[in-house]
DNA sequence: GATGAATGAGTCTTCATTCAT
DNA sequence: GATGAATGAAGACTCATTCAT
């Protein structure tokens, strides 16, 4: 328990750290100057740095999991509408306070280690899944439009992760609005009927910018 | 000419290489011994290492500046909707027709030097700031739905690079029909009338997963 | 202390090396082998080779300032002569009990680095200023014949500097019978009054040898 | 004959560079660029770039040789001070004419090569025993008061190269009169005859700087 | 002869990790 | 357990020299 503390507080020091400077950027001494402890010290906690790092992404991953909920249908569940609702708050508001461990998973973890990245790919295909899996339900039952589900997921999931982004990068406004923002998006997209009328055909664009 | 053919080979094998390994992983022996020149004509070519990622990455972001088009509103124009069509498809094809430059964008890129960091981000944020215009613009005109502009442009945004970091990594299925999928889901969203009955309150949601 | 200590045995080691190759055919795997640290530990102690260099350089510069004092006046000091003669005796003393810092001083030090080149060439200013000064104050008291004194000052300087090398690289001699014949030449020179009588009008002189 | 005007006129641009740079500092591509020549041709003309910098310093060398003669005593003859004064100021006035080579020799070619070290160390060594048997020549004649001919060959020299390494880095006074001040000094030295009354016994000398 | 692209040995420097105290 | 000095593998970059055209 003792153990636990002392790399909680490790883990806490570095995670500031690797948001700011990225995983290569920040070195060893880095964290245990910041964390104040010996360079020897920081070894009987950890493994490594590439484990420590592994840690606190697993951190991230985890609280993301746990903060996506399945959609329930049936009479006593909330509406759908609500539940999504629900989940992309929870996210929200798990990003706006660890921004930095946010940070970590969003821009500095991806592509410096085959099995890091793997995790990040499965956990990510984990909630597409979540989602491609509640969209073909809602399809089945008439509340969703029949389309690619699989394509539709990741749109859905890239948008949300894009604006999650902005939002750990910049001061953030009303919550609650964005929630609804999003919701709205991937309910409704954003087009009124006249947009949708010359939807059929197909035909070349406009010019370069 | 001579000498940009010369850089341009050596360009081509480094952007494999970067690709499948990432920059970091990447060093220089690995660049010079698939490109199969020595140590020394490197950097006869190229300033260092980042300097040579750092052009790659320029042509993939000038690249791909290209093949997004301004949306053209008037009557000779095509209807918008086919422009958008259009802007996707370019995009698409040439994450196919160049998937190491892709993933080298979309995944090796970010994170590990301040300054390729902001080009990144500078590029996509004038991306969001063109669809943000559009949207603007087709509200004015009543053809999009009233909605926080700039939240819609980034859901767009990344849904579209979601997709597509899918895309550069699985073998391609019917491109046409991706294509309208996108188009679809950022237009109309994914629900039918039923769902969006329920869009007014808010609520807690289910339980976890 | 501890880490003074390991300081001072890298020193002693480089100083030894530096003397013998000078500074660029010295490189740092000479001196690590031969002070038997690893590579690592090298630059743990020092900032780089320069730096490494670089104290080695003014430890000579400081120790030999320290041993040239400047010449007092007055009725309980020593005569002039007596004081001069004391500081050769000890710049030659340093100079034989450090043959290593001085050859790296005289021989390997000039010409690599603007910032090292400036030390010594200041050094030796400070040192000529000293001797003029003294020059100019024996030259009011009627105890210096009337002269350009920075001229002699440079002259004296060269004299000492020239038979220091000369000692640095031969067996030295019976050092107090040294330092009284560069005494007795600053102070009268070479010429008996027969060779000074013809002192006055200019020529040409004999032929080419 | 073709040959050996370029072979010049790269030295003359070498020349120049190597003055301000020194050996290390100077780069084949700074000499090639200067004298606007091609790689290649660069080795066409010297074999390496140590070649080239010795034929600079064997310029130097043999032209200074050349000037300083031996002294020629008999009834013909000249003055031996007037002989001696026009050996200084033909060395003075090379030096003064050729102000880059004369740096290369006084700054810039110690230290790193053992051959020409000892070419350079024997010059100097030449120029010593020049002076030392004329010293003892004078000696015999009664011109020159009895001394340590070696050491006061090597006080002549070091003050004369003391002297002109000053004037090749500042603007220089009126030459006749500075070549006549290093003369007197050498002849006479600085000393009025009150000063040399003390000359006898040894003593301790003042206090630390 | 002239060119300049190509070469690769040589060096410095960094930094994650170990281990004796 | 804690420390921090020591390690050395790894990697970037330079530059004198060569050689095919």
């Amino acid at each position: 328990m003792e153990r636990q503390a002392r790399r909680a507080q490790v883990l806490r020091h570095a995670k500031v750290i690797f948001a700011r400077k990225g995983y290569h950027q920040t070195n060893v001494s880095d964290i245990i100057s910041r964390a104040r402890i010996a360079r020897g010290t920081f070894y009987l906690y950890f493994e490594n740095k590439r484990d420590l790092f592994q840690e606190l992404l697993d951190q991230v991953l985890n609280e993301l999991a746990t903060r996506i909920w399945r959609l329930r249908l049936g009479p006593q569940e909330p509406p759908p509408a609500d539940q999504l609702r629900a989940n992309l708050r929870r996210v929200v508001e798990f990003v706006l306070s660890e921004p930095d461990l946010s940070d970590i998973l969003l821009t500095y973890s991806q592509g410096f280690d085959p099995d890091l990245d793997s995790r990040i790919q499965s956990f990510y295909e984990q909630i597409a899944q979540k989602i491609q899996r509640s969209l073909d339900l809602g399809i089945g039952m008439g509340l969703v439009r029949p389309c690619d589900s699989r394509t539709a997921a990741y749109c859905i999931l890239g948008g949300v992760k894009e604006v999650i982004v902005q939002l750990s990068r910049q001061a953030p406004p009303d919550i609650a609005a964005l929630v609804e923002e999003i919701l709205r998006f991937g309910l409704s997209g954003v087009a009124q009927p006249a947009l949708l009328q010359t939807l059929e055909p197909e035909a070349g664009g406009g010019r370069p910018d």
